[in-house]
DNA sequence: CCGTGTGAAGCTGTTCACAGCT
DNA sequence: AGCTGTGAACAGCTTCACACGG
């Protein structure tokens, strides 16, 4: 059969690609591993997950499996990476030089796997020209759009106070930018064709800080 | 009427929880701005929210509106200010002192509002006993145990390297701690009566490269 | 008349159960 | 026999629509 390949863009859900994601991280450690195949069950009890659930965020890509046997580590694994578009570099800039921007200018995850970072902003004139300690030298905030455009920027991370989120993503927006990892704590206007992720780091603690009083 | 207080416990959605400590946050910037009432239409707006929902997820722990007029705005408040335990001191623990737990250490998010980081620890005896930028004393790892004892810690932040995230976790929990927030890429075993909360970046990156191949 | 509170309907995501391939 | 792929059943979350109270 020739291999049934799909390209829905519609009718995935947001939280399929996120598990995704992690079946991949897992697939990684066990092609290093020299494991060959791995079953729906398996990746199942490692995630505490139904093994359906698994085969079914597969199905909607394609029929990567063999009955009766599993899914080939190795295949499977290069399969993820294209499905999530991890087989082209993808092109960071974090806008707010704060600590939790510099930290992730050189955060692990942030520099492999495909992704770099090219850029650290900040409109800070004393931030400006210092080195992060991933290496990079603090440019100024209103290059942001100069920036985008040269370096061909994939992705932007806001990491500036709430009150000045909006107009760096209205900014980035404009520059071409189509995905955001905001973790300004402030709901951002929505654009067409621009998907933003929300990382709230003040919701998680209220959320256990509920937990703490019910605990269940 | 009595103020029918329902201490549920259960049945009370993950998803509630969050949007409650988002609908808190928005309700105090309108307490600043001497607002006196609010509706779940306004709330519904800012949101990109039904407002049938926002009535759900306040109706969860009691009646706060008046009908044909809204909602209070102080009263709501201090009402999800006490259903999200926030009138209390909770206590952190930050296990990791690289670049991500140092910023933690001093985010704006994580000293304010009734959280309060008691320690960030470290195993690396280079970086025991440097100061972090938020005037903290990097401890060593092995003291983990008496310090959520002494200090009771309510939450602990992991942000140590995968590999020994697992090890970290063991230890808070037979400590006591019962809620944990979680940024080191693994799936932790579970353990009955602790939270745990994944924030997981690289999945985050992820999740936007698929949607750069994938417009919608 | 307006906006809350809420059962009912609708929808989305998960799990079941089994046909079909190896 | 074993495991995938998938329609059908199920569960949970969201939205609708309206009764009720101010």
């Amino acid at each position: 059969m020739p291999p049934k390949r799909r390209t829905p863009s519609e009718g995935i859900s947001d939280l399929t690609i996120a598990r995704l994601s992690i079946y991949l991280r897992y697939l990684q450690v066990l092609e290093a591993e020299e494991v060959q195949t791995v079953s729906s069950q398996d990746l199942a009890d490692r995630f505490h997950l139904n093994s359906a659930q698994i085969r079914k965020d597969l199905a909607c890509f394609g029929e990567f499996g063999i009955r009766g046997v599993g899914y080939n580590v190795r295949e499977l694994k290069d399969h993820l990476i294209e499905i999530l578009a991890l087989d082209h570099e993808r092109r960071v800039v974090v806008v707010g030089a704060g600590n939790l921007g510099t930290a992730l200018s050189h955060f692990s995850g942030f520099n492999t796997g495909g992704f770099r970072i090219v850029a650290v902003l900040d409109s800070d004139p004393q931030k400006i020209g210092r080195r992060t300690p991933g290496g990079l030298t603090i440019e100024p905030a209103v290059k942001l759009g100069e920036i985008v455009r040269q370096r061909k920027v994939h992705i932007g991370v806001i990491t500036v106070p709430s009150t000045a989120a909006q107009e760096v993503f209205d900014e980035m927006v404009s520059a071409g930018v189509q995905a955001v990892l905001n973790f300004a704590p402030t709901q951002l206007k929505e654009y067409p064709n621009v998907k933003v992720r929300n990382v709230d780091l003040k919701v998680n603690l209220e959320f256990l800080s509920f937990f703490l009083r019910h605990p269940h």
